[in-house]
Parts: structure tokens; C-alpha cells; sequence
DNA sequence: TTCTCAATCCAAAACGTTTTGGATAGTAAA
DNA sequence: TTTACTATCCAAAACGTTTTGGATTGAGAA
């Protein structure tokens, strides 16, 4: 019911009239495009999806493959980097297919499942890692991508991401203007692009400035992974008087660890993070942070995809973006 | 390239038992079979899934549209219960696409436009509202869909729902029998059927105490919401003794609220959230919430509207589940 | 031998579109 | 009148599966 068939009886055209007619060919009389308009409306006629997609040959697909780690997956970013993805993309007409796995067998098996079943005809990959077997495999198959991040791949390959190096490194540079010395950095595991970026830009800082960069610690990005890097550092005869963090949710766990140990967040200890959420403007002090905006982003992923999937060159679609500094109580600058 | 023809001839089989022999139909010899497995296996055939789903007249497809609200949209709690739902999803087969759109006429049309192009044969809808258009909309078509909280319909609906007003009847009873006496509600919009219920858990809790539920303030929930209405109630000649918020979000406001006045959270005011986010366990102190598990509802959401479509009663598809309490120091309990 | 039955296989239809390659009719040009 | 061309329409093929309704073969029973 509702096939372009009935449609087209109902009319006495035939289907490819009716089909043309709504795709706008210029081979129907306007007034036949006219009726044919108004009839599809009234009976409210769209085209089934599944059968377009077979015969034109493209699912109008695009998967998410979200990197979920074991245990609690609380990543907020992702909220609203997909609804910008989501909404631009129903926008031009194609699906977001989302799907989970943690990185590791289980991962590349469900790439292996999407591509081979050809259930996504583009994939966006985020929380790119250094050697990302995913942009391998996606190279190897000759599936366009595009990454949120980027990875060491010899061959070019499409990606938007943060200048995070530019952005730690301005950020240091700041502290040491200020008078800091033993700046640390409380670092998400290196193995992670975005962290290696940033504890890159950290390192640059710091030996601009002839000072050692060996105040750094790895571990998860949350706030009980900043909670124990902080308390580490505390715990040393000349403790650091900032701590630089990678993530925000690692800075509110570095404070609490700060305040907990009688000294004072902002005076005592500077700390920053990196993503600007919303609650960094409610820590006491607030947070100094920095943030590529995740809603046009995803706007951009999506822009990018369906750029690629329309042929554009790879090599049109890399993008480095300035981050947004926000600096505030928490290192002694701001309000 | 990697259709089933290709496999089928270059066995000398016939693409009905090439088919056949994949799905575990019986009329197939077990060598038979075996070959063609292999085979499959070597060439890594899969069934395309567009033409699967044409035959069978099915999508294999459950939606789900992100209500964004206009602004920021950080949702710490879907990006878990979306990985939940599409793993879940997934392992059965079926894609879970995704589609943002903000409550109105866009959201309307949006899912007409799922509906009628037959892009989804399930949704699942979320955030529910009192009178909501979505559930009357995909009722009216005979969609199946199944709501991640209740919605005010007369007709029966499937939905799993945190039980809310229990919950909150819980927490203000502890409070008033620790002392407390004027127990205000930071309430997100009421039009929203989470804050309703938990509203009316507050009410009538205070009611069966005898005091009156009148401290009620109605707003965002986010950490400037409850910093605005907080303060709002801080400026009252009479101020509260705790401050209820409807989400962990609300509660971080408000502590901030509290503590920009020159009080102490815990002892001065009493502060409680919904959500148990990580940052719960780090703020200053501990904050008193309670939760519903996101995983196992975003994992029981996905069963459930695969039972749908399997044509289970709806009847049987109808949850409300406890509360997990965590009692912590913001409210003078816990550690 | 002939018949029956089970085991194994397959040709063709069907799903609902889009696209290909004309067909038809009317009009203007030769 | 014939030819050429334009405007408008359409039948049939194609997309890659699954399913329907047999066809074929060989073994055992009558």
C-alpha cells in the first residue's frame, strides 16, 4: 500500500512518469508534475527507502562506530557531536547508523561486518589512535572515512580535528609568563591521538622555556583517573604548582584531590582541562579550559562525508582548527 | 562484485541453494552446504543488506531522534544508553539510526518523513512529555515504539520507566526525618514527565509530613539552571534547609549557589541530584543522588522493541523500575 | 517393472524503486 | 507532402536478495 504503483494507477500514468515527475525530470508536462505533486501528497507518498537505495545502488549510509571502553561510557561530547551529525544528514537525505564496540577483535569484526554487508557506504571514526587498524582496514577496502582526529597513516587520508598541540602549547606558555616552573601534565593514555597531541604541545612549551617535561603521568580520562595522576604529584617532595590536564572531567577530579590536601585551587595550584563542559563554569574556582565546538564539528563531519562520498579529494578534506581558549580562575588568570 | 551470483557460479550452484545453504535450510546437502560456507567464507560473501531487507519486506531499522533542545546539547546520559541500544541492536541484526530534531514542527515532520518513507519500522522515543504528540502520532500510524518514560495516554503504550516519584518520595522522607523542614524543589520544566513524577514523589512526601510543598522552582536543567533558581531560594527571608534538584546537573548550580552565599553544603544546606554522573563523586562535597542504570535500560529498551517487532503484547512491555539510592554527604549522610 | 517417497536442487517471481531506450503525437521546417 | 524535431509519455530491465512451486534423481516398496 502506498507503492508508487498504486499512485500511479490512481493517476492513470504510468510509474515512470510518476517517478520522473517528482524527481523534477524536465521530460513531464508542468501540469502532469502538478497532479502528480498534489496526488503523492495527499495520499502521502514517499518513495520506500530500501528499494531506492537498491536501485541506485547506494545505501545513503553513514556509520558511527562508538568506541565504547569497558565499564561506565560517559562521554558527553559524543551527545552532541551526533545530533549535529544526525540532523545534517537527514538533512541531504542519508542515515546515521550508530553501533558500539571496544576497540579490539569485536571492533574490527563489526567493520568487517558493515563494509562487507555493505550496510554503511561511509563511516565516521572518532577517538582516532596512534596505529588505527580501522583506518587501515577502511584504506585497504577503499571505503571513504572521515576521521575526528588524526592517526599515522603514510597514505592521505580525511580528517578534522583541534590544534591541540598549538592549544596546550599556548596554554604552558601562559603558565610560565606567569611564573610557573613545575608544571605537570596529567595525561590521557598516549596511545589516544588527541593526548599525544596535546602532551606534545605541553613539551614544546616546556622546552621553548629550557624546562624539563618530565612532570607527566598517563592514565583514563575521567575524573577518578585525574583524582589518582593529582594525588601522585601531591605526594612529591617539590609538588608542581600547575597541573595541566588533557580532559575537564580530569581537572574536577585533579581540584577535588587539590582541596583535599589543604591547599588552594587557582592560588596554590593551577589547573586546566580541555573540553569547556558546561560544568567548568561551576567549579570553584572556575576552570580554565579550551574546546573545538563539537556542534559544528559534527556539522563539518557530516559535510565532509557526503563531500567524500560525492567524490571530492582527500586531500581537500584535512582540517586543523584553532581551539577556543577559555581562561579563568583556575590558573590564576580570568575573572 | 561479491554478490551472490558470482558465488553461486563460481560454485556451479544455483543462487537459490547458494541462499539456502547460508540461511540452514534443510533441502540442502550437508557437503553441499559445507562448500558453499566455505566458499562464502573465502570470498567473504555477505548478503547485501539493502536487497535482504527489500525481499523481506523489513528494515531492520529502529530510529531514534534526539530531542535537542536549541543551545548546547550535552546529554551525558545518552551517549551510554545509545552504545547500549546498538550494541544490543546490532548483535541482532537490526541498525539503529539516528536523528536529532527539536521539539515542534520539525520534530513532527521528521517523523512522518520516517514513517512514510518506511525509513524506520520501530522507534524509540525518549525524553517523553506529559502530552506528546510523538506517541499520538506513531499510535494513530500503528508503529511499533517503545518510550524510555511514561507519557499521559489513555491508550496503552510500551514504555520502562525509572520509578521517579518513589525515588524522590525516598530521598524527601530521609530528609525531613533527619530535621529538615523547608525542602525546596529544583524542578527542570514540569512539562517534561521526568520532573513531573519527581515532583510528585517530593509532594507527596512533604504532604504526608504535614508541611507544605510550596518552595518549587521550575527551570533548565542544567548547572546554570540550578545556580539561578538556588539563588533565587537563597534570597528568601526564610531560606531552605536542602534544595531537592531533578538532575545532578541542577545540583552542581545549585552548590555553587550555596557556597558563593558564604554556606557550607552538607551542614547549611542540604543538596541532592538525579543521575549519579561521575562528577558526582568528586564535588565538594559528595553529592546525595540516586539513578536508573543506563546501560541495562538502554539494553532492555532494545530488547524490548525487538519484542515489539516480533509482535509481543504490549501489555507485557511495560517496566517501571526502582531507584539506586547513593546517599552521600551533601545531604549531612553517606561518608 | 512401476510406483512412491525422500533428498536435493533450481527457474522464476517478487520486493518497489530508478533508468534505459524507445514510442507516439504534434508542430515546424524543407 | 515529407522530414525533423520537440514534447511527453511508457514498457521493460535492473538492483540483489528470498521464497514459491516445482523438477530431477535414486532407492526402496509393491
Amino acid at each position: 500500500m502506498g507503492s508508487i504503483r498504486t499512485l500511479a494507477s490512481s493517476l492513470g500514468l504510468s510509474i515512470t512518469t510518476v517517478s520522473r515527475a517528482l524527481d523534477g525530470y524536465p521530460d513531464v508536462a508542468p501540469e502532469t508534475r502538478e497532479r502528480v505533486r498534489k496526488a503523492a501528497a495527499e495520499l502521502g507518498y514517499r518513495p520506500n527507502a530500501t528499494a531506492r537505495r537498491l536501485r541506485k545502488g547506494t545505501g545513503e549510509t553513514v556509520a558511527f562506530v562508538m568506541p565504547t571502553e569497558p565499564g561506565r561510557f560517559y562521554e558527553p561530547v559524543f551527545a552532541e557531536q551526533l545530533a549535529a551529525i544526525g540532523e545534517h544528514l537527514s538533512a541531504h537525505h542519508h542515515d546515521l547508523v550508530l553501533l558500539a564496540a571496544r576497540p579490539g577483535p569485536d571492533e574490527a569484526a563489526l567493520y568487517r561486518r558493515l563494509v562487507e554487508g555493505r550496510r554503511a557506504d561511509a563511516f565516521i571514526v572518532v577517538r582516532t589512535r596512534k596505529d588505527d587498524e580501522r583506518v587501515h582496514y577502511l584504506q585497504q577496502k577503499g571505503v571513504p572515512f572521515i576521521c575526528h582526529g588524526r592517526t599515522d597513516s603514510v597514505e592521505p587520508y580525511a580528517y578534522i580535528d583541534g590544534d591541540g598541540e598549538a592549544g596546550f602549547r599556548a596554554l604552558t606558555t601562559r603558565l610560565i609568563a606567569r611564573g610557573h616552573r613545575r608544571i605537570a601534565l596529567l595525561c590521557a593514555p598516549l596511545s589516544l591521538m588527541f593526548a599525544s597531541r596535546r602532551a606534545a604541545g605541553w613539551r614544546s612549551a616546556m622546552s621553548d622555556a629550557g624546562l624539563p617535561a618530565d612532570l607527566i603521568a598517563e592514565g583514563p580520562h575521567t575524573e577518578e583517573g585525574g583524582h589518582a595522576l593529582a594525588t601522585r604529584f601531591l605526594a612529591m617532595p617539590e609538588r608542581p604548582t600547575a597541573m595541566i590536564c588533557t580532559t575537564d572531567r580530569m581537572a574536577v577530579g585533579a581540584m577535588r584531590a587539590i582541596e583535599s590536601a589543604g591547599l588552594k585551587v587557582g592560588s596554590d595550584t593551577a589547573v586546566t582541562g580541555h573540553d569547556n563542559i558546561p560544568a567548568s563554569l561551576f567549579t570553584d574556582p572556575p576552570l580554565t579550559t579550551m574546546e573545538l565546538p563539537m556542534r559544528e564539528v559534527g556539522k563539518r563531519l557530516a559535510e565532509m562525508v557526503l563531500a567524500r562520498l560525492g567524490g571530492a579529494d582527500i586531500r581537500d578534506l584535512q582540517e586543523v582548527r584553532p581551539l577556543v581558549q577559555h581562561p579563568r580562575a583556575s590558573s590564576g588568570e580570568g575573572a
